[in-house]
DNA sequence: GTTTAAGCGAGACGGTACGTCTTGTCTTGGC
DNA sequence: GCCAAGACAAGACGTACCGTCTCGCTTAAAC
């Protein structure tokens, strides 16, 4: 969902105002590049500040002065990273919305070299990283929420259903499969999911109250 | 999903011939259960074996003696959690039993201290780990599988309906929720993808042709 | 012997045209100020640029704009102290004059806080700071040597009698104990070490020709 | 005085028993004599734990280890330097003794490299070193006191001369000219100093009374 | 009940990476 | 046009782990 790499200058990070032009811009470019090379090479545990350095070009202190620890670097790659202006799919049905959101799920989580993965298990690794990462999955379906309310218009879906839980269920079976399970990648299950959920969402299973146990 | 501590005795690790009864088999259970401890105190980045060892009252070296290096040894407390007895919640309703394997799930993730999330996430420091991990949770599932032949059985879902998508279905939404999107615990959502993944399979989403792309 | 603050502007240091009045000299002093400062808090391996600029409230570049690196700053800190207008007791006797000599040497190294023994001591990181403390030492002992021409104008001393290794042995005992054994302070000594080397110039201890091995 | 050499295993350093003989002794010795040829060629200054690993075959953690840091490592130096049997000559005159004893301290200050005056320069840099450095000295210098106890037994001194004094006297003016004041070495000067000295104490410069101001 | 060999305690070691601290240079923006 | 502010390169420091090795001691299994 979504790319990791984007338009770095629009999120200076900390600092007070971190000389817009010139040589600070280009560094933090550098080594955010380098970030995403080193974790796609190496994988979540073989990142090191050093290698990060070296391929930035840069030595390992500016790293260290600018971005304290490996923590506050894999925190700025994912936020550099959500400041695209990506948006979901918009085809005219809540299915294929989905599918198409599953199917960008999977080339990201499948793509070699294995960056998003490496990513993701790497932000375990810092709490800062932890909450980056959690900041820029939250912004991903809040864009989703459009999809939903596509099909509410539309009369898709019933009146009340809820569009968060939705988005969970229609893409989390891609994420465990993928990231958690290992499974070998599957054309299918993007469409599977989605289906699944847009059949579960028809016959209101994401409406606020549960109805009881009808 | 299944407990993570178990009889340890019955999957004896690598080793030659482990000398069955004694101060192996005292050693072995010390030690991993002080794996559990440490990752449930310090996470899964602070877990060194110089604290596993000394928590167990054991020499480092006697752990990398018998495990090698800290992946073997998550490995052998992984196989060790799945080396019980554990079963399906059986209700005679595929939602309650999808419902009360959901409520095992937010219960083990949630839980403090937070000794399983720590232990999926340090599984990813080693690829005997990982591998491990992935061992276990198939054999959680296809231990899970009977939920759905009995479900089929009474004949609640569309024949040709396949088990394993539809329990990971019902299921990824609690580990997505709480594992890697770090919402706070929510006794609803158990039940509300059961609900949802019954309702879907009760409609034919999880049966093996697609019926092409309607 | 000799006070290590003296005034500075007649020193100008290394730079092309000293601009003698206003903030360049204001800054000189209160840098050369810093040093001293922070040398006797935090002793000669203490010492940083970073703290001296700070407490001087001056940036850290203009420290290394006009005195290049440490060694230079130490040296112009010398070579400050030795611009004054210090002379040698003159009490009608040499060892009386020795002795407040050595009570002046004994006072500067065992002042709280301990400025001249931290500057010594700082001096063996730099070659240019070496230099500027032997400079500062070969002037003092220049100013001294009047102290023998007295003795031998009154024919208290051997004709012949050198002037610099009588001196030397004066004043040595003193910074050998406080400077090198860490020896506590001791008011004696001053006078002891006086009173042996009168006693021994005036047996001719110190006049040139050793009058061959006796 | 003395030498910086000398048998090391005579004086385990700190821990409880440190297996003597084998790696451990070897790689101690290995890397204080790696201290003392680094000082020789690089000065007190140029002391680094990275350069004294790589040239003792070791590795830089392994000095860290066992030494903790450069105070430690340099004490450690020091002590072992002084653990030999060193002891002053003995010429049957006060003078030459002491002649002797200087022509050794000129020896090891002017010896190329100069390993002695970089070691104590370095001491400087930390109180552990510094301490150890003052510890090797008071032994010297505790060991050359039958000089003047030989003197006083020979009837050469007056009764009361108090040897620490005396010694320090004697042998301060090498110290002072050739570290302190950076003078060109000066074959006459041990035997000025001592004979300075021995006038002096002969005079009755060193006994404990000052009798007054005669 | 004694061998006997594996398991274990102890700890030095090589090695990798971390994050910190200084030094001295170089660049940039503001006054 | 100077100069403050500060980013940067370079490199040493000391720490924390990891995994390997060697040496003896102890103890459980086998005979």
């Amino acid at each position: 969902m979504g790319s990791e790499t984007a338009d770095p200058e629009t999120a200076p990070p900390p600092g007070p105002r971190p000389r817009p032009g010139g040589r600070t811009a280009r560094t933090r470019r550098q080594v955010l590049d380098a970030v995403l090379a080193e974790l796609g090479e190496h994988g979540y545990d073989g990142l090191t500040v050093e290698a990060v350095a070296t391929r930035a070009g840069v030595h390992r202190t500016t790293v260290y002065r600018r971005w304290r620890d490996v923590g506050g670097l894999l925190a700025d790659v994912l936020d550099a990273a959500g400041a695209d202006d990506w948006g979901p799919p918009d085809t005219g049905s809540l299915e294929d919305d989905l599918t198409g959101l599953n199917e960008e799920i999977h080339d990201a989580l499948t793509a070699r070299p294995p960056v998003v993965p490496a990513l993701i298990a790497a932000s375990f690794r810092s709490p800062q990283a932890a909450e980056a990462q959690r900041r820029l999955w939250d912004d991903r379906y809040a864009r989703c929420e459009v999809v939903v309310e596509r099909a509410l218009a539309r009369g898709d879906l019933p009146a009340g259903t809820e569009a968060r839980p939705l988005l969970v269920a229609a893409t989390a079976p891609l994420y465990h499969q993928l990231l958690l399970l290992g499974a070998a990648p599957d054309p299918q299950s993007a469409r599977r999911a989605a289906r699944a959920t847009a059949l579960a969402a028809a016959a209101g299973a994401f409406t606020g109250q549960p109805a009881a146990d009808t």
